[in-house]
DNA sequence: TGCGAATGTATATTAAGCTTTACATAGTGT
DNA sequence: ACACTATGTAAAGCTTAATATACATTCGCA
């Protein structure tokens, strides 16, 4: 029962490690709403992989870097 | 003017390196259906991260190896 | 002590990812 | 000619990402 994606993210780290960047300038540079920023980082949501991209690039980091899979081992 | 995201991927590259497996192997290996994978090689939307991560992962890349931004600069 | 800035919670609504089903086309082999 | 496999198209429906709005809490500061 793998229905939930279980996806760790590392977006608080990253923003306080930017000099303490607010969820609302990450939040603008990224073209997004301010609720958006904190259902990722609460974990709530597996955004798209494009948004997934423009926030690693805000932090100059690798997709990677930023979300982990849950490490389940296969899909479901 | 960049309200739709403009991603572009090379899914289809990827999966004939890979031996030319198919759209429903690959399918099977990520745990969506063939539709799925079909409408992000043609580009018809733009996946969730865990499932790009998974596609990465399938082809033992990095998810910006796989897909890549319109690089239009900013966010609009 | 009260204001503003940053974060969190809640809920309702819209947009988009993903599934399911069904059919159509092109290539491959017998 | 017929069957089989891989790919493409399309539409209906479900689930979830993302928006919008509103209010509550904590903290620093004038």
């Amino acid at each position: 029962m793998k229905s939930r994606e279980d996806i760790r993210n590392h977006l608080r780290r990253q923003r306080l490690l930017a000099d303490g960047m607010t969820q609302q300038d990450l939040a603008d540079r990224v073209g997004v709403t301010r609720q958006t920023i904190l259902s990722i980082e609460k974990g709530k949501y597996n955004p798209s992989v494009g948004l997934a991209m423009r926030l690693a690039q805000v932090f100059g980091i690798a997709v990677e870097e930023l979300f982990e899979l849950g490490e389940g081992g296969g899909h479901d």
